[in-house]
DNA sequence: ATATATGCAAAGGATTTGCACGGTT
DNA sequence: AACCGTGCAAATCCTTTGCATATAT
């Protein structure tokens, strides 16, 4: 029996049942305001809460809320894909650069105001040409850090 | 026993010895002119040529190219790691449009001019703010394709 | 001659699938 | 009551690792 939610009725446009475990995954990555988490990362934190919660609700869940719009995946550098909720602060867009050594991920905010004019203009372009329904976007620079050239 | 080779001397700086499996793999690659491959595809490819090549030094040879810096390295909608030269040619820079249904990528080139001075000031910008050495950028939009919406 | 690269087989891990049960609508 | 969603266990699939052999320098 899940409560109210802010994004209840936007993720229903995608599914037809609004239930805990939905509602605790996106909740759990709205309050990391955009920080990313691993799927198993998401289990660990959930399951205190949630004793009994299952790895694969977590995945089908997360493919839910990308379908949605409202969160965003991406791949780390170690191969395991990485989930994010999209906010809609402008300060809180950002995007990755990866040292494919260590795998660390570091998110940047730089430039945000001409790039996300650009972004927009490209997304629409991109969206008529190729008759696509765009849900997001992912920019990384990948490289070495510091620690490991 | 490999013979001469462009790009040899870059990437000799990064390993010690040119082999012909690591010839193979990077003719291949630049001659399929930026075209992404899995590890897979280029295994099947070589095999034909290079029977008995293993999937392991395929593994390993395009790591060692993607830290060259000559080769680009991206996840595909379907979780599995492509990969593809980085050309020199302006007209071959391109980025992707993923449909997160059926895995369908779609390369595109527009907005190359804008896009290339603006990725070359955010690079060199976070290269020296997070001390890193930036190897390369992967620019992705993903969504549903025109069958899967 | 020596250190590095390769190939095979096995291991490792993340993600997906089949199915019976439980919860929303 | 009907149908969708969940959790478990098993299955998949990509990628990495250990080790003996082959090869570039």
């Amino acid at each position: 029996m899940p409560g109210p939610h802010k994004w209840r009725h936007r993720f229903q446009a995608h599914v037809t049942r609004w239930t805990v475990p939905r509602e605790a995954i996106l909740n759990l990555l709205m309050s990391r305001s955009s920080k990313h988490m691993s799927a198993k990362e998401i289990y660990a934190s959930l399951y205190r809460m949630y004793p009994g919660i299952g790895l694969t609700t977590i995945y089908r869940t997360l493919d839910l809320l990308v379908r949605a719009g409202l969160i965003n995946r991406f791949t780390s550098g170690d191969g395991q894909n990485m989930y994010e909720f999209k906010s809609e602060e402008k300060k809180e867009h950002h995007h990755h650069l990866t040292c494919i050594q260590c795998g660390k991920i570091i998110d940047y905010s730089d430039f945000v105001e001409e790039e996300l004019e650009f972004i927009k203009k490209i997304e629409e372009s991109l969206a008529s040409k190729h008759n696509f329904n765009v849900l997001g976007h992912n920019i990384e620079f990948y490289g070495l850090c510091d620690k490991c050239k």
